[in-house]
DNA sequence: GAAACTACTTTCCTTTTGGAAACTATTAGC
DNA sequence: GCTAATAGTTTCCAAAAGGAAAGTAGTTTC
């Protein structure tokens, strides 16, 4: 009894299963979507801002994140030259090329959270 | 010089930030949306294709993950009456309803690849 | 000059995650 | 009886993630 390829390993296949770990890559740990998702709505917010309303998170964290999204081009980072000196982030155009994933995900919680009441199983 | 709450906190941005951390607490770890990458293309998979077809997982995780997502009613296991027993794992209809996500990263992260070619910074 | 605000960074610690390898149990084939 | 396949579980360990608190540095206010 041999085993024989089950699934059909086409390069689409293949290819959306990488795209999907790309994607993930980028946007894992914790924090991302939540970060991403506050920035999305406020569009201008300073450090102080997003440590007071991404509720939880830490200083180290928060810096963190916003440092790796940065990097990857998902947010912008801007100094001001206020008196105590003040950090503005926002999302840059490719960024907001993730608020289909966003919505969806917010969409699907909305509707898992509506289920929870209404057992429709 | 005092802080004011600069973000509009309405019940609707409240609800959207906590739908997008439900979400993502059920979808957390590094393999869940890879193995229903997976499962969605395949409609019905043993655990021994599953530890095959998804790309560096071990038993030890694939067990987990599966008996997370079981738990949350996102996939289905049926135990076969075989000579050496057969379990196959597929989406529930529940399960599917996150199709529109899947899709979405997959999406996005094939425009990623794209990206990192065409530089257009 | 002490306190408070800005935006972090650093240190130290705990928890979580993840992986490799070995082990259980059953059945089938040689 | 040995090997191999099924589907896991268990153990042991390493690495990564995450958090609390303190520290850095510059400026302003009292």
């Amino acid at each position: 009894m041999k085993k024989e390829p089950t699934l059909n390993n086409t390069l689409i296949c293949k290819g959306r299963i990488l795209a999907i770990k790309d994607t993930m890559e980028i946007l894992s740990g914790k924090w991302k979507f939540h970060i991403l998702g506050t920035l999305m709505q406020g569009d201008k917010l300073r450090f102080m801002d997003l440590l007071r309303e991404v509720d939880g998170i830490g200083a180290k964290m928060l810096s963190k994140e916003l440092q790796d999204m940065e990097m990857n081009h998902l947010i912008k980072r801007t100094v001001l030259n206020t008196k105590p000196v003040t950090v503005e982030y926002e999302m840059t155009e490719y960024g907001k090329t993730l608020a289909p994933i966003i919505d969806e995900i917010a969409k699907w919680g909305i509707g898992y959270r509506a289920s929870l009441f209404s057992k429709t199983d």
